[in-house]
Formats: structure tokens, sequence, C-alpha cells
DNA sequence: AGCACGCCGACT
DNA sequence: GTCGGCGTGCTC
């Protein structure tokens, strides 16, 4: 007596094979099950997504293969998995095994079931060096509150705290609140940054070590080994990990005891994945939450519009937390006009002298810079030459400490020449400033500047080319802790989570430069980033009153300042929410994009607008607006050629279905004449930017 | 997406 | 004479 398991491989949604590929089988096997399966000439990893008891209909007798092995082994993926999985893969547009597959850890792919058995029989490594337990802290009125609240929640809370307001213990009491209520309750706590995991790793794993064992904490991030991802993969998977603290890819650990989901910082843009299926974690992990009858907490000091829309409709419960824990107050902002500093000036004098004075008192200054490297450009004043990247639309940045040119997009390096290759001149310069040239410039302008102990202002940078090398990172926050730092001066990274005491002035010097870029989320990421950077200052109360966020601009009558002196999100969430009312933008609108990568530019074009036509005669299409064809800001990139075409509509729902209409139609325009040349192709439903 | 098969240029 | 370039086509 056979059976017939209709198992789901990695295919892409555009493979043309179904999501559903029926296998035989001696014996029945239960949905969730991982099996080895012959697929063409390989053999690879499936999951079983139902078993039949008769042979599938339209498929020739023998035509279906046997089921090679069954990793019996492991307890079968449970159905709240399984329905994650399914719904990521229907709203992103996404073929359903791409999805379930690429949700498992890479290394469950290749191995047999003895291995697997092997694997799951070794002990888990005994405990590292023993840490202090960390006792719960008394909690602030405020902190009572919304613990109580998150506790009887029904719906997903959004947890809006100053920072500083003391988040992170009430996420570890909601915590503790949720495992202390089954003895297989489990937890999920998701983070924007791999960089952020190691000190809440930490926190969690002091506070809940001695109760639920040292095990009972893992980690779940692209940064790390294979081996350390199966490992607590399978952790999760068996219940024997009872937090899993992780990034995106988190939300799609098998957890079978799932009771409640903390999202931090969820307005972090970290959260949507650029590559594969686009899926927002934020987004999957409501979803997951209610699927999995438990509760969700969406944490921030600067919550997406999306979310603080969705709070003021009431479908989130939202919590305010404005106080900070230890009464510090937010420091004070403090706008320069560019238009009226000296021209040319990097720092403004006054910005200077109060950093100057900063040092002197033996305080610590943060200066945040988005651009990495000496300069932006590099450009010969004769000829007009420019450090273009030869296989990319974009300049090559000037890193001056390794005398090189190097594309930011395709990593394309050569030494910086010596004279300009159009015209020879030797005269050649940086346009525009990065890190590098910051900290020079600033270790230049501080020379006179002197610590309490007489000894000179010491600068420092941090990004990612001093962060790449393994624990150098980690190395660089203890030297600032330390005090062994007075001026750092970084990119965005330095903004994040880290909780620096003896900080009471943050400095943005070019905060102007993304604002115009004609991206409509552009004031909101700046608003939520400086609010942060701020948020770095004055954790201290002794240091608190006289801290400071410097913010230069060439545009101070900008309304978003106004609200930033104010430290008034609700008040800027406000205007933002009009603005984006008015012209009919998310979250009042929906929006997917079709995008397209070729050898040409017209075979990406000619791809979406064959794809555009297509979509004519849908009925689906009536519902939804499709805007013309348009090359990317950055059109080419290694050598491939990029463009993309708009869908908008106002209902969710008529989005997907016209997009899952369409996606039968987009794999015939990918073989018209007009899109010859097409390399591939992705739809990206709710993207970050247009 | 892999990985085959398949038909045309520079090497042991 | 073959190794290998990437163009089409298939995977229960």
């Amino acid at each position: 007596m056979y059976h017939w398991p209709a198992v789901v491989v990695a295919t892409p949604a555009h493979s043309g094979v179904g999501d559903l590929l029926s296998y035989r089988s001696g014996a029945a096997l239960a949905a969730g099950t991982l099996v080895r399966v012959p697929l063409g000439a390989r053999e690879v990893l499936g999951i079983v997504w139902r078993c039949d008891d008769a042979p599938p209909e339209g498929l020739a007798p023998g035509q279906a293969r046997d089921v090679a092995q069954v990793l019996d082994a492991l307890p079968p993926l449970d159905a709240g998995w399984r329905e994650l999985v399914a719904f990521a893969a229907r709203y992103y547009q996404r073929g359903l095994g791409e999805v379930a597959l690429a949700a498992l850890p890479p290394p469950l792919r290749d191995l047999t079931p003895e291995q697997l058995a092997r694997r799951l029989k070794r002990p888990a490594k005994a405990a590292a060096a023993e840490i202090a337990p960390d006792h719960e802290r008394a909690l602030s009125p405020e902190q009572a509150g919304a613990l109580a609240a998150i506790d009887g929640a029904t719906a997903p809370v959004l947890l809006f705290g100053t920072t500083g307001s003391g988040k992170t213990e009430v996420y570890l009491q909601a915590c503790a609140h949720a495992l202390a209520s089954e003895t297989t309750a489990q937890v999920l706590v998701l983070v924007p940054e791999i960089n952020l995991t190691p000190q809440l790793e930490e926190r969690f794993r002091a506070r809940f070590a001695t109760v639920h064992g040292h095990d009972a904490v893992v980690s779940l991030h692209s940064g790390m080994t294979p081996p350390q991802r199966l490992a607590a993969w399978i952790a999760a998977h068996t219940g024997r990990a009872r937090i899993v603290l992780g990034t995106r890819l988190a939300v799609f650990a098998s957890l079978p005891g799932l009771r409640l989901i903390v999202v931090d910082e969820e307005h972090d843009p970290s959260y949507k994945s650029q590559d594969g299926a686009r899926y927002s974690a934020r987004d999957l992990a409501i979803y997951r939450a209610r699927v999995a009858g438990a509760r969700v907490v969406l944490g921030s000091a600067t919550p997406s519009l999306e979310s603080w829309h969705a709070s003021e409709q009431g479908r989130y419960r939202r919590l305010d937390m404005p106080s900070r824990i230890g009464g510090g107050a937010l420091p004070r902002l403090r706008l320069v006009d560019m238009n009226h500093q000296p021209k040319g000036a990097l720092i403004a004098p006054p910005l200077l002298a109060a950093m100057a004075e900063r040092v002197a008192r033996g305080e610590q200054c943060l200066v945040l810079i988005n651009r990495r490297g000496y300069a932006p450009v590099l450009a010969c004043h004769a000829c007009g030459w420019k450090s273009g990247c030869p296989h990319c639309s974009a300049y090559r940045v000037f890193h001056k400490l390794d005398r090189t040119l190097r594309c930011h997009h395709c990593g394309f390096t050569q030494r910086v020449p010596r004279a300009c290759p159009d015209c020879g001149n030797l005269d050649i310069e940086p346009i525009g400033r990065g890190t590098e040239q910051v900290e020079e410039q600033l270790a230049r302008l501080l020379a006179e500047a002197r610590r309490p102990d007489g000894g000179p202002a010491r600068v420092a940078r941090m990004d990612a080319d001093t962060t790449k090398a393994k624990g150098s990172l980690e190395a660089q926050l203890a030297a600032l802790h330390a005090g062994e730092v007075d001026v750092l001066v970084g990119t965005q990274m330095i903004a994040k989570g880290h909780d620096f005491r003896r900080i009471t002035l943050v400095a943005a010097i070019n905060a102007d430069a993304s604002l115009f870029a004609s991206d409509h989320r552009a004031p909101e990421r700046l608003f939520a980033l400086l609010l942060q950077a701020a948020g770095r200052a004055g954790r201290d109360a002794a240091h608190s009153a006289a801290s400071e966020l410097w913010v230069q601009t060439w545009h101070p009558e900008h309304k978003l300042f106004a609200h930033l002196r104010a430290h008034d999100h609700p008040g800027f969430a406000k205007a933002e929410l009009a603005d984006r009312q008015a012209a009919a933008m998310p979250p009042f609108a929906h929006q997917a994009l079709l995008r397209a990568d070729a050898r040409t530019q017209e075979a990406a074009q000619g791809f979406l607008k064959a794809a555009s036509r297509a979509a004519q005669a849908l009925p689906q299409r009536e519902a939804v607006t499709l805007y013309p064809a348009v090359p990317l800001t950055i059109q080419r990139v290694a050598n491939v050629e990029r463009a993309q075409l708009l869908v908008e509509s106002d209902s969710r729902a008529a989005l997907q279905r016209f997009l899952t209409a369409w996606q039968p139609l987009l794999l015939q325009a990918r073989s018209a004449p007009e899109a010859r040349g097409l390399i591939r192709y992705a739809v990206d439903v709710d993207p970050l930017s247009v």
C-alpha cells in the first residue's frame, strides 16, 4: 500500500514548476516531515506539505518517484510554521518551496538522516564562562503599566518608548511572564542588526540562565557559521531553546511553543529583506503571532508611520513611555544654519567650540556622517574627469588610508591614479566628505583642545571599514566605554542601540544630504536617525542637563526640525501622515514594484513593458494603477542594467489579487522578443523606496 | 535556481 | 582533437 506525499522543494516561483511535487512513499508521512527526494539528476531536501492516499490525478502513472529518505529524527515542522511560510510565499509573490527551504538553516539541506541523528544525539556543549546573574529591576510606573498591558493584550502592542525609557527591561519581564506560563513556552526577540545581538544575548542569558539553563537562550542570524546556525535552529525546533534572539531571518525559526514575539526598533528598514523573497520580518511577526496565538510587541522611540497609523486606527494598542529612567533630560537641539557659516566649513565654528568645551570637561562627542571613505568623488579640475565606476552608474569613493578608489556598489577597487587618467593633469581633487576626512580634519581642528588631564583630544573613527575584522567592533566599543576616545566619528552604526554613558554631544554634520533625494520616506528616516542619535547623549542623568544634539543644515526651516526640537514624534507622525494621505502614499495606498535586471536598459524596460501590456487583459487590473517603466536611480550596478515599474492600489487585497493573476504572465513576458537580454525579475511587495 | 544537453572558439 | 563558453529546457 503506497502513500503519495506532496512535497515542496527549493524551486523559485518563476521556474514554471508547481509548488507541490508528488512522490511515492511506503509509509504515510505527516505534514511537516523533512525528506530527501530525487529531483532531476540530484537528490534534494523537501518538506512534506500533505500526504495523499491515492496517486495524484494528472500525473502519468509511474511518474511519481520514490521518496529517497525520511529525516525522522526531527519532529515535523508544525502547522503554524507552515502557515507562516505559505503566507509569506503568497503575499510576497514567491515560490512556496523557495520560501520554505530558505527558512531552514543551510546545512540541513545536505545532511543525511544518519548525520542528522548523530547531530541530535550530541550533547549541548557545556556552558561557556560563568556569567553574573542579572536580577529583575524595579519598574517605573510607566514600565509597570506597559508590562501589565502587554500581559493582557489581545492585539499587537506598539511600545512607544523614548530612548532610555527602559524598553529592554519591559521586554525582559514580558519574556519572563511568557516563559513562566507554560514549561514549553518560547519567545522570539527580533533586532535589526547583527551588531546588536551579542549584547542582547548577554543580557538575556544573564537574566534567564539561572532559571531556564544556559542553553535556553540562542541567537539566529546570518553572521553565524553554518554549524552554529544549525545548532541554534535545532535547539529552537526541539524546544530546548526557550528564547531565540535574532535578525530578520529569525522570524522564520521553527518555534513550536511560541508565546511572545518582540520586534525591537520596529521602524528599522533592516527588517525588510532586499533580496530573495522581499519580506518584512516586522509584518510577518504580526501575522505569525496571530497564527500562533502569541502576543507581539513592536518597540521603538520613533515608530514607523505604518505602525503609528495602525495604532491611531486602533488595530494596534499603543503604550507610551515618555520618561527616561533616572530622569535624564533629552538633549537640546542646536540647529546650525550653514547658509550663515564660513563658506566651505566642514564643522561650523560654534559646533567646534562646543566640542572643545566637552573635551575639556572630560565628556565625549559623537559625530555622524553618512558616508564612508575620505570623499565620495575624486575629480580633475582641468578636464572634468570624475572617479566613475566602469561597471556602475555611480562614482567610486576615494579612500585615502589605502590610496584606493572603491565602488561601494560592486566592490571594484583600484589604486588612486597619480594623475588624471584622461588628461594627465596632476591636480585631481576630492569632492565632498566622508568619515575618513572628518576624522582627519577634526583631529587637526581639535589639536589645541585639552582634556582635564591636560592630554590632547583623541579622535577615533568607527564605520564598516574599521569594524569589519572580527572582534574589532567590540574592541572599539570597549575603548569608547573605557574613555579612551573623546570624539567618535562614524556612520549611522554609531547611532544605534549602544549605550554610551559619557556622551553629552551628538552632531549630525550633513544631515540634509538625504532630505531632498525624492524619496518620500527620507524625512521619516532622518527624523528617526536624529532622535535615535540624540538618544545616545545624556543617558547619565548627571550630565544630561547639558547634553545637546547639533544638526548642521542648509534648510533650518524644514518642519522636521521643529518637531525634532520638541522631541515630538507624535506631532511629526501626524504631519507626515497628513502629507502621505494628501499624496495618496503608503500607508494610505499599497504598492508593489516589478523590478528587472538585464544586459541592456532596453531589455530591462522591454520586459517591463511586455509585462505591463500583458496586464491590460486582466480583469484584476481595474483596481490597480500601473506606472511606466523607469530606470533605477543607480541605473547600472556591476554591468547589470536595472529598471522598475510601480503598481499601486488603494486596496491591499486588490493589489494582491492583481499580482497573483499577473505572475504567470510575467513568466511569458520573460520570453517576449523585447525582453531578450533579461537576466532576472522580481516583485517587491510593500517596497521601502520607489 | 540548478543542472543538463548542445553547438561553436583557443589550448594540452 | 577536447575543454569550456553560456543559450534553451526540464525538474513529481
